[in-house]
DNA sequence: ACTAACCCGAACATCGCTGTACGAGTTAGG
DNA sequence: CCTAACTCGTACAGCGATGTTCGGGTTAGT
């Protein structure tokens, strides 16, 4: 069943790498950005672009798993057990830089792979955190009034906020991490004592 | 300096009208329909449409506006004073749906016209809500390690968090405002004690 | 009843983007 | 060194959207 695929040249491998990345910085810089754009920010032509891709929704898609794998495997380093206060609070100061910068691809995602698809890529990133935070509600330590789900959503939602005020201008780099664990840990927090 | 416009005639206010609902409609169905939809949708031509307003940015920003000035009026009608919780509890309730369903509006006006010039028709409600943050914060009952800004901005992605649960179906309606004021109320909350 | 304001469909001119086709040049790798 | 793989620019076809123009038909208001 295996498709038996020669091993693509050097210099292809190099270049279809090379459009990835510039394909994560154009779509970064601006969602909408078009294969014209991203070819030539990757210093390649056109054509070649069609060639390793045949679609922009291909294209998107590579690009996400792409940037998916690379959060994936960095987050995956994370210790998550022990006190599940704490335990977010590592979560997040160590991932809340890459998920802010993530927000271009995000949306040039959802528009163009729908919000289904995203998904199914964010899927095990998704499943990490809202484990951990269903543990916390076990242990007591996090409010079980509302689901696991919904804090879940709302710890990327306070991660995605915190990245668009930076863009704005209206949070300063420094102080994002400190405001973000602190919205956070309220959010989740079991109030009671 | 007065622009001296003779009144619009009967059937030209009435199609006007027609088209800032229909605009309002299809955009929330859909932040990128197009001149075509909306016209279509109005039950106008496109040309007539054109007539009233010459691009899609301009009507985009009326439309914007227009609804703006309904939720501002609805919003204006919240009793904000007393004590600052319930009173953030009333304005939650009272209004989270219309801004929830402001959504689709809201992404379009970003698209077209822009982050600045959209805050600057929410200006009037962003203060409303921020003005009542701040005087919670003065008064002891909000938390004061974060800016009331901040605050603001968390509330409102909230609201609009819930909103997009709902239509990604994971939040039904009825228990969207419960768990929409739990969150908000777990935010802006003092810590201690 | 008359006139100016308004509406309408159809056609046209652009624009930007996607995707494909061709032919010739360059490079990796055995 | 030789061939297959890869790349490149250019050109073309198609789509969908935005605006504009034109000429004839309706309708509101005095």
């Amino acid at each position: 069943m295996s498709t038996a695929e020669p091993p693509m040249r050097a210099d292809a491998q190099r270049n279809r790498a090379a459009i990835l990345e510039a394909a994560t910085s154009a779509l970064t810089a601006d969602p909408r950005a078009s294969m014209v754009d991203i070819a030539r920010q990757a210093g390649v032509g056109r054509v070649t672009l069609y060639g390793h891709f045949p679609s922009r929704t291909e294209l998107v898609d590579a690009v996400f798993a792409h940037n998916m794998r690379r959060a994936e495997a960095h987050l995956g380093a994370v210790d998550l057990t022990g006190d599940p206060r704490t335990a977010l609070e590592r979560l997040v100061s160590s991932s809340w830089r890459e998920i802010a910068d993530s927000h271009g691809v995000l949306e040039a995602a959802e528009q163009e792979l729908g919000g289904d698809r995203v998904r199914a890529h964010h899927d095990d990133t998704l499943h990490r955190v809202r484990a951990l935070l269903a543990r916390g509600q076990a242990a007591g330590a996090f409010r079980d009034d509302v689901s696991a789900d919904w804090l879940t959503s709302c710890a990327f939602a306070v991660l995605h906020l915190a990245a668009a005020e930076i863009r704005a201008g209206r949070l300063t780099e420094p102080q994002a991490p400190g405001v973000v664990s602190t919205t956070v840990l309220a959010i989740v927090d079991r109030p009671g004592r």
